[in-house]
DNA sequence: CCTGAATGGAACACGCTTGTTCCAGTTCGG
DNA sequence: CCGAACTGGAACAAGCGTGTTCCATTCAGG
């Protein structure tokens, strides 16, 4: 709050190193900060200025993680429709989160961390959102929400993969991911 | 082939490395040769004595792998029945993989390097096994083989995941898995 | 112009992993 | 029983990532 707008760089500086760490975190979890500050067109010594250690810098990714991640499913209105379109829509969603798929993927506790407070992985409106497409038909009832939930995130990082290995285009990929997302989770014409 | 019978402990020490090596790479990709050794119930000097590098192990890993990963899918008779029908018995042997199969899915480049003079990833006949499927109406004639292995490959890994996460026994976990792999690789009623 | 903020480079100590050497204890077969 | 093979511990050097300090440079605003 006090020093937030000392001037501007400050946060302009920030917000370059985090993006940089989710970037490169996000092709290689095990990078080493001057390949992080490398990215972030950044000396060595600046990052530390702004980030003592390992630590706190990975502790900022998680809060931006959280935020964006935040942002991606209120836009994706998971209370509307059937539960199985809101898995679609949060998919669409989710998909365009690049990097930060891998690196959600990768390193789950990132985001478990900040969240200490809660006792599972990440579904606290998820689960509701799984019964409910139980119950209007829209999803196999026979899969638990953990479940759905292991699902889809594997296949959106296998899709995030298929489209850096192959030349695909990302609307190409997306179509794919959504494609076998709905038929995994539909309810069985049996 | 001269020194391969020499005491008989010589081997099952070496078998003994490359097994813990499987196991805890595949828990932590990044762990040290010192974690691999007392896995092994071996001194690091021992470890360095079969595996002069880091490399050396690594290699062994690799045709380890290729050769359990050859075994299990000839296991599965892919050649045998409906395209979906195999690959359904190749999900079953392959989950029975354990650690190697998440070794395999962060690691894919330990059965590349041996095999360098392949092109592709790992589908010698795969590509072929799907396209059958294709043919016979029991695989989605919209996913390419490429794809339908890499959800083989995610679910099989989230399986494993959930199954470390939860406790859930292994046989409902590879339940899961069947369901939701045959759902997004099966043909579209639409 | 001049002050203070922001930056980047150089250098250092520390810890960890790797690869090596040396030596002592154990085990198995002749 | 004896010797060769096998083993494990201790110690060492080298490389890398981390965290810190110090200093020179750049840039914006009064």
């Amino acid at each position: 709050m006090t020093d937030a707008q000392v001037s501007g760089s400050r946060a302009r500086t920030r917000q370059a190193i985090v993006d940089a760490a989710i970037e490169v975190l996000g092709r290689h979890p095990a990078a080493s900060l001057g390949d992080i500050a490398a990215a972030a067109d950044v000396g060595r010594t600046t990052l530390h200025r702004y980030f003592a250690e390992r630590a706190d810098l990975l502790s900022a990714v998680g809060t931006e993680a959280a935020a964006r991640l935040a942002r991606a499913t209120a836009q994706a209105r998971p209370a509307e429709g059937t539960g199985a379109s809101a898995v679609r829509r949060l998919c669409q969603e989710y998909f365009d989160l690049g990097d930060l798929l891998s690196l959600l993927f990768s390193e789950p506790e990132l985001c478990a961390v900040p969240t200490a407070g809660e006792a599972e992985g990440c579904d606290p409106e998820f689960t509701a959102l799984v019964e409910r497409g139980h119950r209007d038909g829209s999803i196999d009832p026979e899969l638990p929400a953990g479940w759905v939930q292991s699902i889809i995130w594997s296949q959106l990082y296998a899709g995030w993969s298929y489209l850096a290995e192959t030349g695909a285009s990302r609307h190409e990929v997306l179509r794919l991911v959504l494609r076998t997302v709905d038929g995994a989770i539909g309810a069985r014409p049996t």
